[in-house]
DNA sequence: TGATAATAGGTGTGGTATGCAACAATTGCT
DNA sequence: AGCAATTGTTGCATACCACACCTATTATCA
C-alpha cells in the first residue's frame, strides 16, 4: 500500500477525531446528557434490549465504565434496568419513555447536522457513505484479527 | 437528504469513534506517550513550527489543555519551546531529536496498521481515501459556518 | 506618549471518562 | 456439594479537558 495514501488517510482520520470531539461537546450536551451518556442511549436504541455486557462490547468500554454510565442514565430517568428472567446475573437495559424522547431529540438534531454535511459533498452521498461503511467494516475485521476476545 | 442514508452514516461514525478509541488506547500508549501527547506530537510534525495557539486550534483544544500537554512533552524531552523573535508572547514549538524518533516509531506502527486496513478494502483505496477526505472537508466547512471564531 | 484593549500563554480548580483490581451474586459443570 | 465461569458493582488511580482568572507582551488610538 502506497505510503502517501496511508498518510493522507491517517491525517484525515486524526482531523475527523478532533472535529468530532469538538462537535460532540457542543451539540449533544445541550440535550441534558453528556457525550458518553449520549452514545450509551443511542446504543441502547440500536440494540433494543441489551445486557450491560453487550452494551460494553458495542461501545468498546470496560464493563465498569459502562455500569456507571448506565447508572447515571437510570438516575436521570432515561434508562431502566430489568433483571433477565432466565439469568439473574444479567440486567436488560431499555429506554424509558423519557429516554425515547431524548433519543428523538438527539437524532433530530444530528440528522439535521449530518444531513447538511452530506448535502455539501461534491460527490454522490451514497457512494461516500458506502466507502465510509467499508472503512468501518475493515476496521472491525482488523480488530477482530488482532484481539479475538476482549 | 434521505434519512436512511444519514442514519447509516451516523451509525458508522459512532462505531468508528468507538473502534478508534479502543485502538488508540492499545497502540499509541505503547510508545511511551499518552493519546493526547501522541496527537500533539503528530500535529507538531505536521505543522512544522507552530505556536501553541495554532496547535490548540489544529487539535480543537482549549489553550490551557494544550499548554499542559506541551509541557508534559517538554518534560520528557520530545518537544522544545523557543520564543518567537518578533513577538515575545508566542512560543514556537518543535520536535527534539528524540521527538522526531518517537514520531517515526508511531508513524511506522500506524502506517502498518492502516496500510493493512486499506489493503482489506473491497474497492480501490484511492477512492475510499478520497471520499473520506471529502467528508472531513465538509465537516470543516460546517464547523466554520456554525462557529466562525473560537 | 500614555492609557486601554487585545493576544499568548500559564495556573487553579473541578468535573467527566475510563481502566484495573478486587468483590458479591448467580449460574453451570462435574 | 464444590469449583469455575460469568455478570455486574465498587474502590482507586489516572488521563483529559474546559472555564475562570492571572501575567507578560504587543497593538491601538486619542
Amino acid at each position: 500500500m502506497d505510503t502517501q495514501i496511508v498518510r493522507e488517510f491517517r491525517k484525515n482520520l486524526r482531523r475527523l477525531e478532533q472535529l468530532m470531539g469538538a462537535q460532540l461537546k457542543e451539540d449533544t450536551s445541550c440535550h441534558g446528557v453528556t457525550v458518553a451518556q449520549c452514545h450509551c442511549l443511542l446504543a441502547v436504541e440500536q440494540l433494543g434490549r441489551p445486557s450491560q455486557n453487550e452494551l460494553a462490547e458495542q461501545l468498546c468500554l470496560d464493563k465498569s465504565s459502562l455500569s456507571r454510565t448506565v447508572e447515571g442514565l437510570v438516575q436521570i430517568g432515561l434508562l431502566e434496568r430489568t433483571i433477565d428472567k432466565r439469568d439473574h446475573r444479567v440486567y436488560r437495559v431499555l429506554l424509558t419513555e423519557q429516554g425515547v424522547k431524548t433519543c428523538c431529540t438527539i437524532n433530530a438534531a444530528n440528522d439535521g447536522l449530518f444531513g447538511r454535511l452530506l448535502d455539501r459533498l461534491p460527490m454522490a452521498a451514497e457512494n461516500v457513505v458506502g466507502a465510509f461503511a467499508a472503512i468501518v467494516q475493515a476496521m472491525e475485521e482488523v480488530r477482530d484479527e488482532n484481539g479475538p476476545r476482549r
